[in-house]
DNA sequence: TATTGTTATACTCTATAACTATA
DNA sequence: TATAGTTATAGAGTATAACAATA
């Protein structure tokens, strides 16, 4: 197979190798029931305990409708509750359940140990190479 | 807002990278009616013209099913054909219409403006640097 | 008036399983 | 028996537009 000018552009390899690694991390948390996409949610929730809907669907980058059956669906594994929020009745305090907060402690362990397979080859500066590349590429957008 | 750990985690990286790249070409492209997704299956026809769609669905890596409607709505647009196989009534030759071919020369020329802003603050040594990384990434899967 | 969460709806991308016509 | 293309179907993941409650 000829592919082209396939393999002199960046978003090829950018695409191939994303695909790639979030199809490895999946399988390794599929095992606790969640997509790489709601680890994301319940680290932000973690770290921002008590904020809305709305700021989470901002800082994940999707609508606030989009957000709702993501909720939902944590909620439905009882990992986060939709808490009332003290200042304003029209949005949640969203925050994670115990169960949330052992679960989301798991995932980082295993999320550490995926990181590391994935740059087993890299040293350390090349570590830190890539990460800058990935970051230059992201803010020039 | 905290990101906690995600800004530690290279899968974070490279999908915000990935998605930003993605976006910015799919708006330039968009104005030719394509998705980055089909500029990819026009390279592939174009570089081994009469392939079937088997082998054009394994080299994209998407089921041989999921192929039939890629391939139908670049056939509604003109741009491929199904042509008989000379050696194997099952099967279909995929070619590129004279449209097509035109069409794909001028998104190979879009695609590497846009490279070009993609890598405009990477000089060259730092650009084989990002793609090899990559690359290892992905083979490493 | 503007914002928060929600619903209804639709569209894209993907897979699995079963079918048909050929090999 | 096995393979190429197809269909039917289902499930993520996403967006837009409109709505009620509240600010």
């Amino acid at each position: 197979m000829d592919f082209d000018i396939l393999p002199e552009l960046v978003g090829f390899h950018l695409r191939r190798a994303q695909v790639s690694v979030f199809n490895r991390f999946g399988r390794v948390i599929a095992r606790a029931g969640v997509t790489p996409g709601q680890f994301g949610i319940l680290v932000l929730i973690g770290a921002n305990s008590g904020l809305t809907q709305s700021s989470l669907a901002k800082a994940a980058g999707v609508e606030r409708s989009t957000m709702v059956a993501t909720i939902d669906t944590l909620e439905r594994k009882k990992l986060t509750e939709r808490s009332p929020s003290p200042v304003d009745r029209r949005s949640y305090a969203l925050i994670l359940t115990p169960e949330g907060k052992s679960l989301l402690t798991k995932l980082k362990r295993a999320v550490r140990e995926h990181e590391k397979r994935i740059l087993r080859d890299f040293n350390p500066e090349e570590k830190d190479k890539l990460m800058e590349f990935l970051y230059r590429i992201w803010s020039a957008g």
